[in-house]
DNA sequence: CAAACGTATGCAATCGTTTGCACAAAAATC
DNA sequence: GATTTTTGTGCAAACGATTGCATACGTTTG
């Protein structure tokens, strides 16, 4: 049986309530009295019942994350800095995740509701285009933040993929790059559009032309990016370099480019995105854009903290954008 | 506010425990005013709450992970198992990681239990020799299983190192190696001495001279393993092949090996352990033993939700071990 | 020496459920 | 028609903590 308050005034022959304060060490009760206690507690192992806290004090200590996959290495190294942070703070963290499936994130999202988590944190799925089920939390002023995958309507966290997307492009081109093509993502991404506008950006800048038909978006499955290469192939022009929207991408061209016998970092450079340990080792290894993964793991919890901390409107609308910067290697450089 | 009983009773001027009973469907209850009151529920948006319903039951349907490292791809693959399984049963994840420290380890222990969990699975950290902590819950009756690192004396999920050890070595002398080197792991993990056991049944069965200097221990470190290749490279003898306690010490050994020109996949064979990611990605690809992590986690949360549903005694040794198989890739076969 | 105060403690309500038990009223039994 | 059984409901006590308020001292003050 487990050690409660009741069992420790019994002992005492004093009450419960007694026997609460000395534990919190209030002032009115007599020092004798409360060594007394605090030590009998301590034989008994007295371990203070959450549940009951919990539901006196309406706070659960507890933060409900939503991933759309675990295993997505760049998701469990934001989770990482997630559960540092919430730890230091005193929050527990409860992790699930949607598997990219709407349904599945709706789903999610009312469990954690339900668990009485102090607030919820989403990177949304690939599925996700209408943000109600968010809309409904905020509106009963619930603490929600969006990371990585986030909505600019919502409190955000994420990477600055627009001048990520700047920096791959600008040092292709410093390399003496003149044909840019870039892989882009699906659309219904919020990167996409800005990984894509930081190429476009780096392209004027530099008054390179913009060539519409260098921009080719992908899924992102396998198929999907090796079919992309090869409509770049097609085309009559020759290009010198991909910004690819991310590693995983570069990775499945450079096989391709392989077997064409191009070889990647002396006839075609090119760029990934997110510095994945599959970046350092593929051959030849990536340069590519880091997004601090770790990084945004940290601010998430901290922005979700403090909105659950000063109980000011949480609908104000905040974001942060964390700095990116372009990690070179073999790809781009030899 | 967030409805309550007390609400639903009041409107419809009945009492607390007449809702609570209609909404389980009690069969006491009037078909008319059970339909009544959960018309009014689900208008209201009642949601019951959690922290007096877990008061009540004893019972919070929420389990503790606590994993090494978060960001492990490894450690992340199961807890997607775990996860999935733990969702399908209407269980949730409390996670967190010890960061390979035990103290950590020890207090997210604590934690958990404090948190008031209904079992806790558990990674050991690197650090790890003494099972005094978990002794301590298991003494309380407190359901405990470790998985992937693993303990003897506990109820335990992990895969078939010994045979995935052997089917590693009997493949590369199957594949007409003679004189394999093993890069072994530090003695302190549990696998360690599984997959040494497995490599030398394998030389036994096939009547090859085990040869002690060919077994080279590392703290799988890169540092480590950098200075484990070179120790064999020094050998007056020559050896054809390596089989490494995992993927990472592989993929190092092999850049070495690179820098010195001999080519791996001819002049030395090469098998990793883990199947992990990285040995596709690599150049070249890396012959593996596949661990099943999903799997590992998926058994993991079945072994523990058994042990809580099934009051009998948890601390009947339960061990589940899983099947472990062989990736042939590149760098065992040209 | 009575009034006022400070100190130390306990009572009891509260948080939101669940559930054993009591108690009616209605229905079934003899 | 009296007795038993069924059916429908509510009371109240849990679960384990927190906390405002009352109370009972002993001490200081005028």
């Amino acid at each position: 049986m487990t050690t409660t308050l009741k069992d420790i005034a019994k002992q005492l022959k004093t009450s419960v309530s007694t026997v609460s304060r000395a534990l919190q060490n209030h002032p009115r009760i007599s020092a004798e009295k409360t060594k007394k206690i605090q030590d009998l507690a301590r034989e008994l192992d007295y371990q203070p019942n959450s549940f009951a806290i919990n539901l006196k004090k309406k706070t659960s200590k507890t933060l409900g994350v939503i991933v759309p996959e675990l295993s997505l290495h760049f998701f469990s190294e934001i989770l990482s800095g997630m559960d540092e942070t919430a730890h230091r703070n005193g929050y527990q963290l409860l992790i699930c995740q949607s598997g990219e499936k709407v349904e599945r994130e709706k789903e999610q999202i009312q469990n954690l509701y339900k668990a009485n988590v102090d607030g919820i944190l989403v990177a949304v799925s690939k599925e996700t285009s209408n943000f109600g089920n968010f809309d409904l939390l905020r509106k009963k002023g619930f603490p929600v933040v969006l990371f990585s995958r986030t909505h600019p309507n919502f409190p955000s966290v994420h990477s600055d993929d627009i001048n990520g997307g700047f920096l791959a492009t600008k040092h292709l081109i410093q390399q003496g790059c003149k044909t840019i093509a870039h892989i882009a993502g699906p659309w219904h991404l919020y990167a996409t559009k800005d990984r894509q506008n930081g190429y476009l950006k780096a392209l004027e800048t530099y008054h390179l032309p913009i060539n519409q038909s260098l921009i080719i978006h992908s899924d992102l499955e396998k198929e999907s990016n090796i079919e992309a290469v090869h409509q770049l192939l097609n085309r009559e022009q020759n290009f010198d370099a991909i910004f690819c929207f991310n590693d995983y991408v570069a990775y499945d061209i450079i096989q391709v480019l392989k077997e064409k016998q191009i070889i990647t970092g002396k006839d075609v450079l090119i760029v990934g995105f997110g510095n994945q340990p599959i970046s350092t080792q593929m051959e030849p290894k990536l340069t590519s854009v880091d997004q601090q993964p770790y990084q945004i793991g940290i601010k998430s919890i901290e922005m979700i903290l403090n909105s659950i901390n000063s109980k000011i409107e949480t609908s104000i609308k905040q974001t942060e954008i964390l700095e990116t910067m372009l990690i070179v290697r073999n790809s781009t450089y030899h």
